[in-house]
DNA sequence: ATGGTAGCACGGCTA
């Protein structure tokens, strides 16, 4: 089983570029993160007319992530818990079965935290992006608590918004102070990974150099100057099954590009 | 210190 996270950037905008990479890579579950629609306005028949199944959890103009799978997807939940009052769409999660197995997988779009706001004592300004970054990651780490307590194949992919180490920027000093790479993000990144996931790539294909995010601006793309952000986690049920985990960098050269591209992991389920 | 680009939706926020 193929499985993909893919930061689109705007589904409607993304059409194309979508439709292209599901048609090359042909995934059997795709995460998408930002597709900044609606659950009423998502162009479901793009996806559909594929013969994949689709749950979306949208919001007007921001934010929004959704899991597409040939299989069908069960047990989906919608929603990040810990916080009734945080109205942002990041996170969903459904589970697959195949006749080997089950595999519950997390669609996430990790909040990015910038401007990074701080007081005089150097603690994220309550109410800011930053503070609301950690916040929002406590409240992941208890809820991956929970699904790690279900002792079965786990998937947690997405846009972490986390640069884990130096090697995975072309340039760590641009990104010091970053909401992004500064050591409080990391740590508490650091701090998921360590309740019981490995990071797919990193032991499928370590070392420097391997980006999953070029910013539009200032030629991002042309000079390679990129970050890895997008992280496919798994616990060590679907650890023990994995057979490959690659990076999709050529869909960033396409036409109108996400500025993200995708990260794919290959199961054995 | 600023500006550089893109999406959504049509003004300003988010990244």
């Amino acid at each position: 089983m193929k499985i993909a996270s893919f930061n689109i950037n705007g589904i409607k905008a993304r059409a194309a570029a979508l439709e292209r990479w599901l048609d090359s890579a042909a995934p059997d579950l795709a995460v998408l993160q930002e597709i900044k629609s609606t659950d009423e306005t998502f162009p479901r028949a793009l996806i559909e007319d594929k013969g994949y199944n689709l749950e979306t959890h949208g919001q007007k103009g921001f934010n929004g992530v959704a899991i597409l799978s040939k299989l069908p997807l069960e047990d989906v939940t919608r929603g990040l818990p810990g916080d009734d009052s945080d109205t942002q769409a990041r996170w969903i999660e459904a589970t697959v079965s195949t006749d080997k197995g089950a595999l519950r997988v997390v669609g996430l779009y990790l909040p990015n935290g910038n401007p990074v706001e701080l007081d005089d004592d150097g603690a994220p300004v309550a109410g800011g992006k930053y503070a609301y970054k950690l916040a929002w990651m406590a409240r992941m780490e208890a809820r991956l608590r929970a699904l790690l307590a279900l002792e079965m194949p786990l998937a947690v992919m997405g846009d972490c918004n986390i640069i884990p180490q130096a090697e995975d920027a072309a340039r760590p000093d641009a990104w010091r102070e970053d909401a992004l790479f500064r050591l409080p993000s990391r740590k508490a990144f650091r701090r998921l990974v360590a309740l019981g996931f490995t990071d797919a790539l990193r032991v499928r294909h370590p070392g420097p150099g391997q980006y999953t995010f070029w910013d539009y601006q200032a030629g991002a793309f042309e000079r390679n100057d990129g970050i890895r952000i997008d992280h496919v986690l798994l616990n060590a049920y679907a650890a023990d099954l994995l057979r490959d985990c690659r990076i999709d960098a050529e869909t960033r050269a396409g036409e109108k590009p996400s500025d993200h591209v995708p990260i794919w992991a290959e199961i054995d389920l």
